[in-house]
DNA sequence: CCTAACCCCTTACCAACGGTCAGGAGTATC
DNA sequence: GATACTCCTGACCGTTGGTAAGGGGTTAGG
């Protein structure tokens, strides 16, 4: 039964993202996906030439929706630089919460190495950041700008990525906690209280 | 040339150390181990039965270290917690961009995977994290709620958590950069007035 | 109607990796 | 001198990401 180009792509992007969920990013392997689509592995090598590429495909729709939601939350407030921030991480917390499946995806999967033994690690995702992800940054070094907390804006860009990675620590420390405790969507208030904390300690 | 127990492991762990700062952590392998010490490879796994102990083994002291000096810079200024925390950020600051290769080998290190496409990742980082960078944790959450900004310890964890992380997350970025940009020791003042400006707002 | 080209996929095959298994040389102990 | 223990060796294995070569089916051109 041939297929059309592309809808081998989704049928494999679907497997590939159902195996992250039930099984975990260790055991997203070419093989694996193959037998679940149903094909040779060198189908999926086809499509997707290196594992690399696949994660990236994987991960990339959730880097942007992650991206788009943080600049809306910072263009709906534009009078007040505090409840921007404000706002911004209440929506980025509220986006992960309510999917943490999709916060996991987009952690923990680009860890996995490309070839035995290797490893993109950590730093493809906080290092190398996506580009929306780097727009999102900027968006936000603006507002800070703006507020005048930052004079230049590569401290203002520097303080975004101190911002969104304090962010990120405490949603693993609790998105790992979760597999134990009680499930992480039930805390959201407690954890965006918390981090809120920190980045206004005076309100506290 | 027969050696005496512990010596061997002290030669593991030099090349060890030497392999992952020279050509990456992608590149710590057993034979890569066993070949610069001059072993076979069962050599190695004879003193380190799996490779995460191998990785445990050279992380945990510069973790342990990490959290005797964020300890010490707490316990230095016991008047204000305002002080403190900054204390505790510059010293965290100060420790790690001296030792940049020990800042990667603690945080890029432990990624690797155990066994061909495994991984670790982020969650061993970030998620489980060392007893010691716990104690070190609490340390600074006792200081947060004795200065009467958290009620509740938990909150007060989870601050730390958020401070802890934001901190790794810019150093992160700028050793990224670092191998493009110019040396990250010469950024440090603007890197802790960042993280601080964060942690601080109404200071900048 | 035949051929060439292209898309999609297949079967073989490979090297690197973490790790197991069985054993062997040397030293210490009784 | 036999036993036992420490430290190491060589042979081997399964899984992984990836390469090489080719084949069936559809399409386009003559």
């Amino acid at each position: 039964m041939p297929k059309r180009n592309g809808e081998m792509v989704e049928r494999i992007l679907a497997v590939a993202r159902d195996i992250v969920r039930e099984d975990g990013p260790d055991n997203l392997t070419f093989d694996r996906v193959a037998a679940r689509v149903g094909v040779s592995k060198q189908a999926i090598i086809y499509w997707f030439p290196n594992k690399a590429r696949l994660v990236e495909a994987l991960v990339r729709p959730a880097l942007e929706a992650e991206a788009a939601a943080g600049k809306a939350a910072l263009r709906a407030d534009t009078t007040n630089a505090g409840h921007a921030i404000r706002a911004f991480v209440e929506a980025l917390a509220a986006f992960h919460v309510s999917d943490l499946d999709r916060f996991r995806l987009m952690y923990v999967t680009p860890q996995i190495g490309q070839r035995p033994g290797r490893s993109g690690a950590m730093l493809t995702t906080l290092g190398r950041i996506h580009p929306a992800t780097t727009e999102m940054y900027d968006a936000l070094a603006e507002r800070l700008v703006a507020a005048g907390r930052y004079g230049r804006v590569i401290d203002a860009r520097r303080a975004a990525t101190a911002i969104h990675t304090a962010l990120l620590g405490l949603l693993l420390r609790m998105a790992m906690a979760d597999t134990l405790d009680a499930p992480l969507r039930h805390r959201d208030h407690a954890l965006i209280d918390a981090l809120l904390g920190v980045l206004t300690p005076e309100a506290a």
